[in-house]
DNA sequence: CGCAAAATTGAATAGTCTCAAATGTAGTGG
DNA sequence: CCACTACATTTGAGACTATTCAATTTTGCG
């Protein structure tokens, strides 16, 4: 059972197109559940039984292979949706990277309840095109861009998604963030080893490009010259 | 105007949940076109004001950087939907690979359709959320494997999509096909260079894993051993 | 404060790319 | 049918990028 009157991502999420009597019809269909930072939700390869709602938290999507090489495939943030309706086995792994909060539903329930509500389905249809979107320009960088490119395309998507911004001593304006993953996970997301991704941000440091207040901060110092690194190696 | 009856891609197209009214309408919002080898449907960047269907021929989706390396996003076959309804601006190339024939409809004519017939956004749903899960497995080959994994892995999925089965002299089964692609095109599906696909061809041909009786044809002589490739460097 | 984990740095290696040349193939017109 | 051209592919040598392995430093936490 869900409340969804005071739920905080209620008009992003696919329930956005729901009224407030089909709210209460799938309310009851799921349930909220907390997940500590770590935790797995689906395991690659099994039979994923549930989908749910982001209400807070970071997670990342995995696919690896057996040898232990991983890459993270995809990153999900509140509002978001996870699980993959209307197929059986998952190809990916489910993990929150921070603490987080979903409401889950039993996969076949929320399949049942999908294909009686077009508008639900058609709200899950554009964020599916457009994750699909997403996932196919990373493919670019992941096929095609060098290192350099590939942290500077990652620090200025980062920037937009979870800017905080603010101003330096001179009063430049500058965007810092907190990135909610280490940096193995920023390797595992760009397709490098730790110790590239080590190198290049100790680099970009260097040049005055970006700050590093300690290990989960970053702020950027001069994002066009980032954009320019990140589209062509200069 | 589209004549439905006799579409040989009839019942696995989007279209094979419509009923003869439906089919009715909707052939009359969209027509057929062919392309030849080479042409481009959609560009990267611009308004794509159509969506379609192929009836024949392959086509690949590209992403490109400015400097004019290329990425292969997607390939598409017969029966595939092309296109990016509910969303403005196209992310990517969309070119034909072989000569083609398309059922195309205006993009808003369509939108309109779907959201007025269930059945066919679901479809389209169920289609698209394939197509993500297969963008999302491409991502792990090119972020993580190395050039004989991703030619490995490559040809097996060639084999198994485009397989013209048949055995050799000694009567041993083995699958040989016809590649809609030249070694470029390769390259630009595994992230690869031109060079580096040709030395690892010539390798597992100096192996006997394969036959390359020319340059368009590939017969696989050894799966097993591919398929080892494929995940791990031996 | 001291420990374990994470991150950084260094040196050497391996893998892939770049540039260049040689070979092979398909298509055209004589 | 053959020679010729344009293009695709293969092969080679060397350069460079990112990885691997190892050591050091930093950070967070009990």
């Amino acid at each position: 059972m869900i409340s969804c009157d005071s739920c905080v991502v209620r008009n992003r999420a696919i329930c956005s197109v729901l009224d407030s009597v089909e709210l209460g019809v799938i309310s009851r269909i799921g349930h909220t559940i907390t997940l500590d930072k770590g935790q797995t939700l689906i395991w690659e390869g099994d039979d994923a039984l549930v989908v749910a709602n982001i209400v807070s938290g970071v997670f990342k999507l995995t696919s690896s292979l057996d040898d232990g090489r991983e890459q993270i495939i995809s990153l999900a943030y509140p509002s978001d949706f996870l699980g993959r309706p209307f197929g059986s086995m998952s190809e990916y792994s489910v993990t929150a990277l921070t603490d987080a909060k979903l409401c889950v539903f039993p996969k076949g329930d929320f399949e049942g309840f999908a294909r009686t509500h077009p508008d639900l389905e058609h709200k899950l249809l554009e964020k599916t095109l457009d994750e699909l979107d997403r996932a196919r320009r990373w493919m670019l960088l992941l096929g095609r861009k060098t290192a350099p490119e590939k942290l500077a395309s990652f620090l200025l998507e980062m920037s937009q998604k979870l800017d905080g911004s603010g101003c330096d001593a001179a009063g430049k304006q500058l965007t810092t963030f907190e990135l909610p993953f280490g940096r193995q996970q920023i390797a595992d997301i760009l397709g490098l080893t730790i110790e590239t991704v080590s190198r290049q941000l100790s680099q970009f440091k260097a040049k005055g490009l970006i700050d590093i207040p300690d290990r989960r901060n970053v702020s950027i110092r001069d994002a066009a010259q980032l954009a320019m690194l990140s589209e062509a190696t200069a």
